[in-house]
DNA sequence: TAAAAAATTTAAAGCGCTTTAAATTTTTTG
DNA sequence: CAAAAAATTTAAAGCGCTTTAAATTTTTTA
């Protein structure tokens, strides 16, 4: 049903309806109930892209799916869902095959004004994208950090916190080995875990091992190697640290299949994004983790950009999360050597 | 920039370039190429909206994720991109919290007319929201099937064969006690699972146990629960069937903490949906599996879901694929009683 | 109770495209 | 080379809303 139909049901101007809906204060009160209850009944909707055009606003953030293979976007994506929906905010993905260039994408959501907004997640250092997006005056959220020299809107969970504590942990339990399976190199987030991971090594007079780090996909099967490989050679790690629950998988199988003891021989703390599928607590042994809810996140980015959309400034916009330390049965003192 | 400040750099009316730019047949070819030159140049692109509400067409399809924690979504979205993007396409994505009624979802899309068809997921036997999407007439192809008595588009994979010849192969190899790890009961690809399953068991006068299916999400925690409880009963199940390779992960970790070895003491096949994260190929001991690219059918059903909407009848649109058993080492002969 | 003020409603313009109908230019025909 | 036909371009209408500017109705004031 058109707005001229429905308006002439209820013997109304289109203006007054269109007013009705859109919580215009000059409405009468009884009028609004109306037509509320109206468009209830009959289900009339305004048509969206005429409605667009109208405003000037495409009512909708654009999500571009830059990696492959991204477990995490799941949760993510569900995490902004209930507050986009609820103020009608359409969310529109872009999936991109890693040949294609995410700018071109970018560059033409904003010509075609498809979206009023981006989510932009998993940054490097200095963003390409974010560069882009800020010079070509699209709005955007991130989901992580960089540092372009512009300010920005962002949520990020604090990725070097989470990872000297943990690793620390793991000193004080007397482990002095500690290898990590890190995500891919030049990622913001990878690059803070590993100078947590660092920081709290030299903090001990402890020197960073090469061979201890490991950057890459989370993949159960990058876990895997890595970890055999070290267990294999002459002064195995002690402990790991895994960026995800995957890479932590690959870990744990490599620690059996070693014939060790996870908790016991080799300790573990993996980063845990709490996916509904792979619960650290039900693992036997339990997994001890760095825990932070991507969904939480996705949730609160949402609301972020409903923010950022109503008009507060992007540098306003900044929340670092920390992160918990949950120590549960992968972890334990370190072997006597 | 819009099509006036556009059309008038060229010297041309509006209408010409807007017909030069969707492929109108009577425009002059070296005029045609002037306006693509000068719009690859210039950056300029229609604005969607204003297209969209002059033809009539939304531009987008739909997809409601209506399955929380559903990680196969991810590679079938990514499957989904290539085609949509390449048609110019939006890929509009709903996720919904189980508390909210889908229906609701999918009568709100089709009244603001945003999307010209969507892509529906994970039907029951007889699905409720492929026969509202019928009686409302919003175009859209099944991933799966369900049958409510009205010719629909769907693409599915062989889940009743490949079952079928995954229990049979393990019935050659002398397993008699073989137990599955089901989708959620009233799922179609679960019960056509079930079928086949049952349906190989009774062709060598094996009567199903009950005890021996589970019907639930595809965790790592079911599949382990599942397996651990009946790897303690007195006559225990030589073999498993796994829905997902999430629950074969789960199964996995019980046959091992019950001190039994994959593919020696107890065999496994589990449903290999191909995540990048996850490689059956590179476990140990590598996994069996039947198996089918869930990307690959979101690229298909893409096609599919194109074609439609290029006015093909969804009566005729029908793909059902099969499914490869691929025989690895955590299938091998049942243990002598 | 008439005039002024406030509240409410409406007509019409406009958002930026596509597309119909008309105009113009170019090519072909006799 | 003029007329007819074909090819190409253009002016203007319309897609279904929102919103400005104007009109009408209701309430308040004197």
């Amino acid at each position: 049903m058109l707005l001229k139909e429905f308006a002439e049901k209820l013997g109304l101007s289109q203006t007054t309806v269109s007013r009705g809906l859109n919580d215009y204060p000059e409405v009468n009160p009884a009028t609004r109930q109306r037509i509320r209850d109206a468009a209830a009944e009959l289900g009339y909707r305004p048509h969206a892209s005429a409605r667009r055009l109208a405003t000037g606003r495409a009512g909708a953030v654009g999500l571009v799916l830059d990696l492959e293979g991204e477990v995490h976007m799941n949760e993510f994506i569900h995490g902004l869902g209930h507050d986009m929906s609820e103020h009608g905010i359409d969310i529109l993905v872009s999936p991109m095959s890693p040949s294609q260039d995410p700018l071109t994408v970018y560059r033409r959501l904003a010509a075609s004004k498809r979206v009023d907004a981006v989510i932009l997640h998993s940054p490097t250092l200095n963003d390409a994208t974010a560069k882009l997006l800020t010079d070509i005056g699209l709005p955007f959220v991130l989901h992580g950090r960089t540092d372009i020299g512009a300010p920005l809107a962002w949520l990020d969970i604090d990725n070097e916190g989470a990872f000297r504590r943990a690793t620390e942990h793991l000193l004080d339990l007397g482990h002095k080995r500690i290898a990590m399976v890190n995500g891919r190199a030049g990622f913001t987030f990878a690059e803070h875990r590993a100078r947590g991971y660092r920081e709290a090594l030299a903090a001990r007079g402890i020197a960073a091992e090469r061979r201890f780090m490991v950057h890459g996909r989370f993949t159960d099967e990058i876990g895997f190697r890595f970890a055999q490989g070290l267990l294999e050679q002459k002064s195995p790690p002690t402990a790991f640290l895994a960026g995800s629950m995957m890479s932590a998988l690959g870990v744990f199988r490599a620690i059996r299949s070693a014939g060790l003891s996870l908790g016991r021989d080799v300790s573990m703390i993996a980063h845990d994004d709490v996916f509904p599928f792979l619960n650290a607590d039900q693992m036997v042994p339990s997994m001890s983790t760095t825990r932070s809810s991507i969904r939480a996140a996705g949730a609160r980015v949402a609301a972020l950009t409903l923010q950022l959309l109503a008009g507060r400034a992007a540098g306003d916009i900044h929340e670092l999360w920390p992160v918990e330390l949950v120590l549960r049965e992968s972890t334990g003192p370190a072997p006597p050597e």
